[in-house]
RNA sequence: GCCCACUUGGCGGAAUAGGUAGACGCAAGGGACUUAAAAUCCCUCGGCGAGGAAUCGCCAUUCCGGUUCGAGUCCGGAAGUGGGCACCA
């Protein structure tokens, strides 16, 4: 398990990597699965999809997570950190129907290549708690917990939009339609209504929301964008009684027409007297009810569903190209407001003598609120937009603080902003919030309104047309209707031999498979031949981890104490969708008995930047290129150089890259997130194999804070690689210098070798070397003292940076730390003991980044432990506190000098010293001291008054 | 349109709580070692100016203004970049 033994070895990966994750695989294998003895800590990261390869963004995430699970076995925590897989979805079936595999095939393959890859990385992952969402032992529970929430209420059918691909016959997901089309087939996808589950996530919305601000471990961005998202807000809702008479209710429409009344949504009541109109969605029930016998209508409303549709495709589509053209297009649409008269009329609540126009307009929308508004142009825009289209009033109630009542009128932009009431009779001379309130008081004393909160957050559809998914355990029967499965039949599994040949779910096409006796009365009926949406899967996964096995219970309770997840790491694109979902799963199953008292699914949340790198096309072609394939001429003669004398520093360095192969063109690209599809990845694989698993690791924990972008570099990599080797020579240096010192104890001859690797090191020389470099090596040689001091330093920073995930900050300090080591040069039994120590201490500081390495050396020291098991170094608050402070010395705000004084010394002495200082005393120009603020260990500042340079002018008195 | 975040050398980034701006690294340049290369080691490295030098002065954290003895950090405004939501009543 060593490398070349000699002084002038090179540290090789290959020769070590493979056999520390071997042996640390097998140390937590025997450790088993148990709940946890003590103190504890659940490190997980969002696990990946078995696509069949790792990328950059995997190994930033998982090393990530790594870091902070070894560092916290050091410290002596029980530590969770599992791994498993994302395993249902799309991607299968696709391969399925190019590469006629199987998709549990595919899937299976897959999952074997990217364990082999992780493993590769040297993860201290826990292995044998590893679990795959595609195997029926892990959706049987999914399938339980479904009929547990159709119990509860928390699983129901209604009808929803999908997209229908007619050439397929099938539903797309929305990622499957690209340009309105059916990526596969072409076809103009159309929108269809299906009966669809969902759950009832917007039970919970209240809570999701109000427990956000007692997540203090989760970034606010993702906070700010979840409250967004549940999109709470209070308002009214208002009764407009609908006119009954011959003129305005046609007889042929009346009987359509049961209710008395439209219920409206509002958060401006106090605007009541500027309404003008009332607005309805295509969707609402008396639009479907009126478009019955009126032609118009019905077209209307249909053409309006099919625009929702391409409107949503169109932003999809554009979502990642010109944004700006986005916008622009987006905002004509917004402008153009169409609707349909309905011809009823409706009363106002608080003059009945006021009628106003109930229209259909697609720009209402049926899935908030009530799906109805009244419309108040002169204080809403898309009201004003509507009314200046359709010649409706504008009557402005709110008047702005500095617009005077009788010139006041709005043209083309609503006033939304503060204001006072006018034209609202009681309301009249009141702040909007008191007009709010007191509108929504007499809306209630007459029965036609009352408070209401309305949420953005829409229920979760969780059907989905797919094969490769969680079957839903309800059987459809003709006689008794929607039935669930028995729980002891539980799980229902997929069929193996399915077809992809056919368009369409082959779920649906496979008889044997569907067809079932109803477990309610026996007759023949059919299985529900929808899957769960993935995300499902994802809600729930790393309960599991705590209980892998366990065929009863989703967790046990005594498993159960893992949790909450501690430190929950991924990409920010989960921050809505999966984060949410599984906030509301762990409130779900609670209130189905699975979970004890698990409030939060995950403490900490940590966003990790994304991995990005330039991109290459081909200047001819366009076409993207990888960039192994392509070099960059660095075109910089020695000559050139020499002529071009002082502008070189700032000459950009000449870029020309070409196809390596053809030495075609190429033009290249801002940096971007690595991607497939732009092709500027760079494989992990490759990396490991040329620099090993420590390189790449600290590389990708190096300079960049975690939760910025990081840009790939060739560069950085070596520069990571550079410090592996620094390390090694370190290490062999040590062991040398240990080998002599026994050596002397043993012999007690005098070693003559020296020290030292590199005799070119100014220490090393002779005293015929120059002046200069003698006198500058001196400057940075620190004695053992100094080195003891910034040891206990190093550690204490690591420490807190660690836990902070600030490893970029971690990094720097342990570097920080071997050159004090290097810079510690003194040949004395003393220096030889504070060298061992902080070395000693810097390999367990480093150990969690880079693990293979770290592991080496302590085996070459003939340890008898792992170091991986190993305790993390002591902190010692004495040996790290420095006896003198550098203090700033300012005069009038302004430094002229620093000065070396006693930690914690009185203000008298700070004060004698500083304006000893020739330089303070120069910038003093013998002006008066008005004050001298003194700041303990900080600073000390001299204020005097200022004497006017003589060719200063006077002040001006003006 | 609404909401949020960010802006520090050639580059990535440091800078507890308002107290020496540029830690640590990358790139670049100079030098040592070497027959040479690689590797390694040493030095320089925000800008302008003065000086033989040690040093010293001025400017500088996107821009403008404020608070303060003192602002990268706090407050107000502007610009730019990135992200989220988007006809949500």
């Amino acid at each position: 398990m060593t490398a070349r033994g000699d002084n002038t070895t090179r540290y090789d990966h290959r020769a070590v990597e493979k056999a520390w994750q071997q042996r640390w695989r097998e140390t937590r294998q025997r450790r088993g699965l148990h709940p946890p003895s003590g103190r504890k800590k659940y490190i997980l990261e969002m696990f990946p999809y078995p696509s069949g390869n790792i990328h950059m963004g995997h190994v930033r995430n998982y090393t990530l997570g790594d870091v902070l699970a070894r560092f916290y076995r050091a410290q002596g925590f029980d530590v969770l950190h599992p791994m498993g897989w994302d395993a249902f979805g799309l991607p299968a079936e696709n391969a399925a129907f190019e590469h006629k595999q199987h998709p549990r095939a595919w899937t299976h393959a897959n999952i074997d290549a990217m364990r082999t890859q992780l493993q590769s990385m040297g993860l201290a992952l826990d292995w044998q708690r590893e679990i795959a969402t595609c195997h029926p032992s892990y959706y049987k529970h999914e399938q339980g917990m479904f009929l547990d929430f159709l119990e509860r209420g928390l699983a129901y059918r209604k009808e929803a939009w999908v997209n229908w691909d007619p050439s397929e016959n099938s539903v797309l997901a929305d990622e499957q339609v690209i340009d309105g089309k059916g990526w596969r087939s072409g076809a103009i996808v159309e929108k269809r209504k299906l009966e669809q589950w969902f759950l009832k996530i917007t039970d919970y919305a209240p809570q999701l929301l109000e427990e956000l601000s007692r997540m203090p471990q989760w970034p606010e961005k993702v906070k700010t964008m979840q409250r967004n998202w549940i999109g709470r807000s209070e308002g009214c809702l208002v009764d407009f009684r609908i006119q009954k008479n011959e003129e305005t209710l046609p007889a042929e429409i009346s009987p359509e027409i049961s209710m008395d009344r439209l219920r409206v949504f509002s958060t401006r009541p106090d605007t009541l007297f500027g309404a003008t109109f009332c607005a309805i969605s295509p969707n609402h029930p008396l639009s479907e009810a009126l478009a019955k016998s009126r032609p118009a209508l019905k077209s209307y409303i249909e053409q309006a569903n099919r625009k929702t549709q391409q409107q949503g495709d169109f932003d999809k589509s554009n979502k990642k190209g010109n944004k700006k053209s986005n916008k622009q297009g987006n905002k004509e649409d917004k402008e153009d407001k169409s609707g349909i008269d309905t011809s009823l009329r409706l009363l106002h609540p608080f003059d009945e003598n006021l009628t106003l126009p109930l229209f259909v307009c697609d720009y209402v929308l049926m899935e908030y609120g009530t799906g109805a508004i009244f419309g108040c142009p002169a204080h809403d825009q898309r009201d004003l937009d509507f009314a200046r289209q359709h010649g409706l009033t504008v009557k402005p109630v709110v008047l702005p603080e500095d617009a005077e009542e009788d010139s006041f009128a709005i043209t083309e932009t609503a006033w939304t902003g503060e204001g006072r009431m006018i034209n609202s009779r009681f309301l009249d001379g009141l702040k909007i919030a008191d007009a709010i309130v007191r509108a929504t008081e007499r809306l209630q004393e007459k029965s036609l309104g009352r408070k209401k909160t309305t949420w953005r957050l829409r229920d979760w559809g969780i059907s989905r047309q797919r094969y490769w998914g969680c079957p839903i355990p309800v059987v459809h029967c003709s006689h008794c209707g929607i039935v669930p499965v028995a729980r002891a039949e539980l799980p229902i599994t997929l069929p193996e031999e399915v077809s992809f040949d056919q368009p369409g779910n082959p779920l649906e096409h496979h008889e044997a498979w569907r067809s079932t006796p109803c477990p309610a009365c026996g007759a023949n009926a059919e299985r529900d031949t929808n899957t769960f949406d993935t995300f499902v899967e994802s809600s729930w996964y790393f309960l599991r981890f705590c209980d892998p096995r366990n065929d009863d219970r989703v967790v046990s309770d005594e498993a159960q104490e893992w949790l909450p997840v501690d430190q929950y790491i991924g990409g920010i694109e989960h921050a809505i969708l999966h984060l949410l979902y599984a906030r509301f799963f762990t409130r779900a199953l609670k209130d189905c008995g699975h979970l004890k008292n698990l409030v939060e699914p995950f403490g900490g949340l940590f966003t990790q930047g994304m991995v990005c790198h330039a991109t290459f096309r081909d200047e001819a072609t366009g076409a993207y290129l990888f960039p192994d394939a392509v070099w960059q001429n660095k075109d910089k003669g020695k000559d050139k150089d020499k002529d071009k004398g002082k502008d070189k520093g700032n000459e950009k360095t000449h870029e020309a890259w070409t196809v390596k192969k053809t030495g075609a063109k190429v033009v290249r690209g801002r940096s971007e997130k690595m991607s497939k599809s732009k092709k500027n990845i760079v494989d992990p694989q490759q990396v490991i194999l040329q620099y090993g698993a420590d390189t790449a690791r600290l590389f990708m924990l190096s300079d960049s804070p975690p939760e910025r972008d990081l840009e790939w570099s060739f560069a950085g990599i070596e520069g990571a690689a550079r410090f592996m080797q620094k390390l090694w020579r370190m290490a062999e240096n040590r062991r040398a210098e240990n080998k002599r010192a026994e050596d002397k104890k043993n012999a007690s001859i005098p070693a003559k070798e020296s020290t030292r690797t590199h005799p070119s090191h100014p220490e090393d020389r002779r005293p015929e070397d120059t002046k200069e470099t003698q006198a500058l090596f001196v400057a940075k040689r620190i004695t053992p003292q100094a080195l003891c001091r910034a040891t206990h330093q190093a550690i204490r920073e690591t420490t807190a940076d660690i836990e902070q995930l600030r490893f970029n900050r971690a990094i720097a300090h342990m570097r920080k730390l071997a050159n004090a080591i290097e810079a510690c040069r003194e040949e004395s039994d003393l220096a030889e003991k504070q060298r061992t120590f902080a070395f000693d201490a810097l390999l367990r500081l480093l150990h969690p980044f880079v693990p293979h390495i770290t592991e080496e050396i302590w085996q070459r020291r003939e340890e008898t432990t792992l170091l991986s098991e190993e305790r993390w170094p002591a902190f010692d608050a004495t040996q790290a506190h420095e006896e003198e402070i550098t203090m700033a010395v300012q005069v009038n705000g302004k430094l002229r000098a620093t000065v070396c004084l006693p930690d914690n010394c009185a203000r008298e002495q700070a004060e004698q010293v500083a304006l000893s200082e020739d330089n303070v005393q120069r910038a003093l120009a013998g002006g008066a001291i008005r004050q001298i603020v003194f700041v303990p260990n900080k600073i000390v500042n001299i204020l005097v008054e200022k004497t006017r340079e003589p060719d200063e002018p006077a002040q001006r008195s003006t």
